[in-house]
DNA sequence: GCTTGACCTGGAGTTCACTCCAGCCGGTAG
DNA sequence: CTACCGGCTGGAGTGAACTCCAGGTCAAGC
């Protein structure tokens, strides 16, 4: 697969995928004439990437785990911690979000209210009552 | 109330509101012997401020929002609607984190089983199977 | 055999949201 | 009186995560 392949499938650009390369997010592809060669895994291992940003964490944080993924089953344990830390994170970061979205519903609903008042105020200076 | 004392009570650095003043989203105090004097009020903004930030909304966007508070109650409506694409923003990220932490849950679980094996590997190699 | 287009590299530039700094001022404690 | 503290300004610097660019290579189509 080439790198405009895997760009098309993933969604990450051409120069994000060198980039994740560079960072050490993405293992060097075999190359066929100095072009990048991928193999179907890498399709996993970016979607599961895209999954880790998704939840909030850093880049350098993914680098770690990759990190340790090529080192093999023996960190095994530090990678699922790191996974169990993110996981409350999220739970964190979601219950966050809820919050913001009873503020965000008892906002708007004040908006409403001042609108149709508004609007009430308007037809009584219009003469345009019932 | 003195910058120090706003920054205390709301968390942000006295910079970031020097920052947040510079770009409009917070109105620029009255001031006592060129010293920036809060009122009470600025608590109740500030901390509005903070959660459509952690809606995840751009200070850009904050700016739009704080500018047309400024304008008065015709903003009204376009405020609202702000605020409910806003609350779609919201609910669909907390989607998203769901699904993260489904992934994750899957993952962890993953990570057990194999620690479980290896560890189950280790004691058939030395010898302390039961 | 020449042009085109996809890909390569190293490095510079961009955006966002701060954060820090130098140099200045004015009120207060010792 | 002077030394310090907290605040002031304009502007530079930071870190994260890309994004873009110049200049080069190479295979394939016409």
């Amino acid at each position: 697969m080439k790198i405009s392949d895997v760009s098309a499938r993933t969604g990450l650009s051409i120069d994000t995928l060198r980039f994740y390369e560079k960072i050490g997010l993405i293992d060097p592809p075999h190359r066929s004439g100095g072009r990048r060669d991928y193999d179907e895994t890498i399709l996993a291992w970016i979607s599961f990437l895209q999954a880790l940003k998704a939840t909030g964490m850093p880049l350098s944080q993914m680098r770690d785990y990759a990190r340790m993924r090529r080192e093999g089953v023996e960190t095994s344990a530090p990678r699922r911690r790191m996974l169990q830390d993110q996981r409350e994170v999220v739970k964190a970061r979601i219950a966050e979000l809820q919050d913001c979205l009873g503020l965000l519903d008892h906002k708007i609903e004040n908006y409403e209210r001042i609108e149709a008042e508004h609007a009430a105020e308007d037809r009584r200076k219009t003469g345009t009552h019932r």
